[in-house]
DNA sequence: ATGACAAATGATAGCGCAATCATTTGCCTT
DNA sequence: AAGGCAAATGATTGCGCTATCATTTGTCAT
């Protein structure tokens, strides 16, 4: 039955769901959060007078009441980059299939803003964090300990994680890199870095070690800038790495945008790759194996990364005993770009 | 299997704070809030408290005390889109600085899916909500209006916005590719899409009146997928529409993502492009301008519009009288895939 | 001084909901 | 038919904070 009412802005709160339906409060609190415990009759006479009045509840009030937000915070360095966007994705889908909601924050890749950002997300009571790195300040260190809550750390393996962590090896993987191009054959290979983070540093030393190692390392051959990569930025340090240093014939770029703006770059160049020039990436961009010729790079599970500290997110909630280290491993995928000399 | 608690996790509040430093909460509360109200030597003195004791205020009680959230609703349809992500980065970074947080919701491209979210957003009572397109279903624009908060629809213009209005016409810009097209002397011209959402059909719509005004259009030359979009796909139906359909000159692709594909399948099939076929995207995504050939795509300010529609959040909250539509436009970008035949 | 008034601080009362415990109802057992 | 028990429903209380109003303190002109 419809009544006529005004539009009156007054907002509707349990008790008006509760005097509608000739109830108590409570009744329609049980209707709404455990409806097993009312009866089919009433819980239907509840339902109408919520539809009703299109009553929505107050997530404050709740959560106070209860000591529970089902709120999981999430902190990533940078919405520009689909490195952490696809990882959102991945933590978003599972823990909106199980009833979280998420609060990112983008802390701009500074611990400072981090530890401001951190704190906004505590005082959203979450069940649960999710950061990134172990770059944090001590005294953000130290608020999310005493906050008491499942913490994981992602995108790369830490010495000593606060609590869970989920990554890879950046180091590992920046020497495996080093010894690829040199099995190819490659002699001076050379490297271009754009926003040098924790992570993008690890590769490089992981590439500068492997390269020692073999008594190939130059040091006129790294090209680093502190700008947000792109492709654009791949073109300009592509062709200062190329006029300034003689005889590169590889070069690993710490992503897949600054490897495509290289990649354009010497097409229009007229460098052949790879008989002239080996291009190899980071991160495996869907474009990457689509291009041509297509670009060497290596593949990491950044959606799957996402989920797997969602899930250990939730059993940690669910009190299941799980491991708290997760090395999700990555994939150096060989293509046309690092072909034989 | 639960821990038992230890003394040493229970929460500090306001109260500890009021205690430790020897006044009242509602100083506390005053020097968190409102700092000026309070002296400056009480201020210090509770602000030792607060740091000493690592509080951190329960956002619920505030806002549930104030009827003050700092929250702002924002739906999109997917987090797998650059478009969506620049367009929530450009709301996110103008809400962030004004003090507000952001609760994203990804509607997967369903209305049902988007009304579940709103009302998971309504119960967190949010000041405000951005949201994508006019595609709701009736019950959600129904429970939308009743909130009575500043409602911003964006991505596209609409005839009949629920409140303000970011975006632009699909449509014109669909018809104006048609014309570019048209105009490099192309005849038989195609088109490939996927994920047809409502803005890219408007698209699809105005590329054929386009085409019929001209007496070229063709049914056979149109080519769309509901999967989501990728480069993979992009190749996928570039492959089928050239099989299927003889002698296309020219296609539109529904967004860059497929013309990128289309334009490596077409190097890869040794076409020539623009001479035997000239591509043009939308959406103008970084790779586009740096491809070779260079790719024509249609400009749209994703993050100009992301801010643009938290501009108008602010400014109604801040009761400034703005402007309750705007339209972003857009711009054909000219490059070498659609140079003369 | 003495009031007059502003600034600083405090006491009280909810905000809307769910935890907790109390009460009622319905149904089975014997 | 009476007792026993579980299921269904309700009354009360408080989560942690801020709005509101009351009170105290400080400052200044007369």
């Amino acid at each position: 039955m419809k009544m006529a009412k005004k539009s009156s802005e007054k907002k509707i709160t349990l008790i008006d769901v509760a005097i509608a339906a000739g109830v108590s409060a409570i009744t329609v609190s049980r209707v709404i959060n455990q409806p097993e415990k009312v009866s089919e009759a009433l819980r239907e006479q509840v339902q109408k007078a919520i539809d009703t009045l299109g009553y929505i509840p107050n997530q404050y009030a709740s959560s106070l009441a209860s000591a529970k937000s089902r709120v999981i915070g999430v902190a990533i360095p940078s919405l520009m980059n689909i490195v952490f966007t696809d990882v959102l994705r991945g933590i978003y889908e599972v823990l909106d299939a199980a009833g979280y909601k998420v609060l990112m924050v983008d802390t701009h890749y500074s611990p400072l803003e981090e530890e401001k950002m951190i704190r906004t997300l505590l005082s959203q009571s979450p069940e649960a964090m999710i950061i990134t790195g172990g770059d944090q300040t001590r005294a953000c260190q130290s608020i999310l300990q005493r906050a008491h809550i499942p913490i994981v750390q992602m995108m790369e393996l830490l010495s000593q994680p606060l609590d869970m962590n989920v990554g890879f090896s950046h180091w590992q993987a920046g020497y495996d890199v080093a010894v690829h191009l040199l099995e190819g054959g490659y002699t001076r290979i050379g490297f271009i870095g754009a926003r040098m983070d924790p992570r993008a540093q690890q590769r490089l030393a992981g590439f500068k070690q492997a390269l020692e190692d073999a008594g190939k390392y130059s040091n006129d051959c790294i090209w680093t800038t502190d700008k947000p990569s792109s492709i654009g930025i791949g073109v300009e340090l592509f062709k200062e790495l190329m006029t300034s240093t003689k005889g590169v014939d590889a070069i690993f770029c710490t992503n897949d945008d600054l490897a495509l703006g290289a990649l354009f770059e010497s097409q229009r160049m007229k460098i052949n790759v790879p008989k002239d020039l080996a291009l190899c990436g980071f991160n495996d961009i869907e474009a990457s194996q689509y291009v041509n010729p297509s670009l060497t790079s290596v593949y990491v599970g950044r959606y799957d990364m996402g989920v797997k500290a969602a899930e250990m997110v939730l059993d940690r909630l669910n009190g299941n005993v799980i491991n708290n280290i997760a090395d999700m491993g990555y994939e150096i995928k060989k293509r046309q770009s690092t072909g034989q000399k």
